[in-house]
DNA sequence: CCTACCGATCGGTAGG
DNA sequence: CCTACCGATCGGTAGG
């Protein structure tokens, strides 16, 4: 007979993370406690164990399945061989949308990976940079083609990622104007700058 | 007799902040003890506490004494009277500069204040949006007289400071570029955009 | 999933 | 600026 999760929709180590990247987020990974986690979820510390073999553990979860979403994400882009601005557009809306949704996972991956055991963030670093490789790639190719300005390729790589990963200074104010309004600026301001 | 300071040019106190900065930065408030601070300047972890009354008071001169150069920043800017054009392409190379050169104190001052006590967490928020009200101000004159484009103001402040602030996810591989370059690059993308 | 518990490390103090 | 030391809290284990 099929198993029922407990919630229909998440199981109990995807509830796990949630709560932890939410923790992570607010007071870092070191100022969380696993007794903390646990209350949260209402269950004692060493249930925790269960689930994860340590606290490490979920901290790596949480930073790879984020930077396999958008590994994944900007390889589907390549392929499908649209022009540079495009490309670079739906990058663009990508990060802003993640950044939005699920603000917990993106900014414990951006902050809390230095707590990775050292290879690990190297494998993380590595993965990053390939990242930014084939963004610069993109610029290259968009500045070769005609459809960007002259410009450093991996300046202008820096000032989007910059832009879209800083989003997270500002999420929890986000009623001073609907998203997609954002989004939309964002990506007006990034193509086609400020000054009229 | 005057005394002569230890290193000539930074108090000890200076010495323990930098130190501290780089800790901070490096491994997060939270998991760089007293301890790991005191070997760093070799001394022993009891003696800080003849310059620093805690761990927290060191954390609080980090954040208030970088907020400080900002507001003074921004604040002379307004009182020039320039025109608003100017003034954000001010703003940004004066972000981007002080980013580069002292990245520890701008980093932990952008992501430890969560360790800050509750009260002054309230008092260092407050002035950071009031940093931002004052540029939104800045961008809100600059469409009503023409020279910038008509976009929502807020999101156009949230772009830049995302922007000059992500800069640090890219600090430690800044040989890939001359820094000059760079942020003629930035206020070029961040005014005038990418697209031809 | 729980109770009971361990060794290690922490921020900070006493006293000089 | 040091030695000696404290109470609290941590990640994790044993055993059920």
């Amino acid at each position: 007979m099929a198993r029922i999760k407990p919630t229909g929709n998440f199981s109990k180590q995807e509830l796990i993370l949630a709560k932890a990247a939410l923790l992570f987020r607010k007071s870092g990974y070191t100022a969380t406690s696993m007794r903390a986690l646990a209350e949260e979820l209402g269950i004692e510390a060493p249930s925790l164990y269960n689930h994860f073999s340590s606290k490490n553990e979920i901290l790596q979860k949480i930073c790879f399945n984020t930077a396999d979403i958008f590994n994944n994400n900007i390889n589907r882009e390549i392929i499908s061989k649209e022009n540079c601005s495009l490309i670079l557009e739906n990058l663009i809306r990508f990060h802003v949308r993640k950044m939005l949704k699920d603000f917990d996972f993106v900014y414990v991956s951006d902050h809390e990976w230095r707590h990775l055991p050292s290879q690990l963030v190297t494998d993380y670093l590595n993965q990053r940079k390939t990242y930014e490789d084939k963004m610069v790639k993109i610029v290259e190719k968009g500045i070769a083609k005609g459809e960007f300005k002259k410009i450093y390729p991996y300046s202008a790589v820096l000032t989007i990622l910059s832009a879209v990963r800083g989003l997270e200074t500002w999420q929890k104010r986000k009623r001073r104007i609907f998203e997609t309004d954002l989004e939309n600026d964002i990506v007006k301001h990034l193509l086609y700058g400020l000054k009229k």
